[in-house]
DNA sequence: GGCTTGGATTGACATTCGTCGATCCAGTCT
DNA sequence: AGACTGGATCGACGAATGTCAATCCAAGCC
C-alpha cells in the first residue's frame, strides 16, 4: 500500500475514533469473545452498569463506523464484530504499515 | 464484567482517540516515514495547509497520549513516534487480542 | 541590547460528543 | 385488538474538541 495514505488516513480515523471511547472498546471485546462472535443487546445490557439507551449511543456509533454491525433478528438485536474493518487498523498498525517502522518489532 | 479489560480498555482508548482524526494520522505517518524517524516541526508545518496553531495543536494532542514524543534540540522542535505506544494498539488489535478472534485472519 | 524566527500557548468561538430521561416503534403473547 | 417487552430514537444539557488569530517565549543573530 503506497501512498494512497490520504484516502487511508480519513478510513482509519473513523475507525480509530470510534475506538476511541472505553465503553467502546471493551463492547467490541466483549462481542468478540462472546460465543459465536455474536451478541444480542440484552447480554451486553447485563455487562454494563449504565442506562440503556446510553449502551445503544455507543453501539450504534460502532456500527455506523462498521466496527460492528446489527441485525435484528425477532426481537433481540445481534451484534458481531467486523472483522474486516478490525483488520483494517490492524495493518495499518502492523510493522511496516503506515504508522510503523517496519525494522521495529516488538521492541 | 472482566475488569483486567477495564484497565486496557481506558489505555487504548486514550490511544484511539488520539489517532481519531485524519490529520493527526497522516502526522504520525508523515513522522514515521521519514528519514531517522523524526521530523521537526518545520518539515511537518510544510506538509499541510494550515495555521501554525492548529498543527502544534495536534501534535501536542499526540504527544500528551504518548503516541509522538517531542524534543526540543536548539531552535527546532523534533518529533519521533513512540513505537511502544503502535505497539499496544497493534496487539490489541492483533489475531488472538482482545478485539480480534484469534481465527478470523483476513477472511 | 534589540531584532528576527520557530513554535508553543492562550482565548474565543462554533461544533461535536457523551449522558440520560422520555418517547416511540416493532415483535410477541393472550 | 390490547398489553407487554426489547431497543432504537429524540431532545436537552453540559463537557470536550477542532479551528484560528493573537500573543508569548526561547534561541540565534545583528
Amino acid at each position: 500500500m503506497p501512498d494512497q495514505l490520504q484516502l487511508d488516513a480519513t478510513t482509519a480515523a473513523r475507525l480509530f475514533k470510534a475506538l476511541g471511547e472505553p465503553i467502546r472498546v471493551e463492547l467490541v471485546g466483549l462481542v468478540r469473545r462472546t460465543e459465536g462472535q455474536e451478541a444480542c443487546f440484552c447480554d451486553l445490557a447485563d455487562q454494563f452498569d449504565m442506562p440503556q439507551s446510553s449502551l445503544s449511543h455507543h453501539l450504534k456509533i460502532l456500527v455506523q463506523a462498521g466496527v460492528l454491525s446489527r441485525e435484528r433478528r425477532g426481537t433481540w438485536s445481534w451484534y458481531r464484530v467486523d472483522n474486516a474493518a478490525i483488520d483494517t487498523l490492524a495493518q495499518v498498525l502492523a510493522p511496516g504499515g503506515p504508522l510503523r517502522d517496519s525494522s521495529a518489532c516488538c521492541d
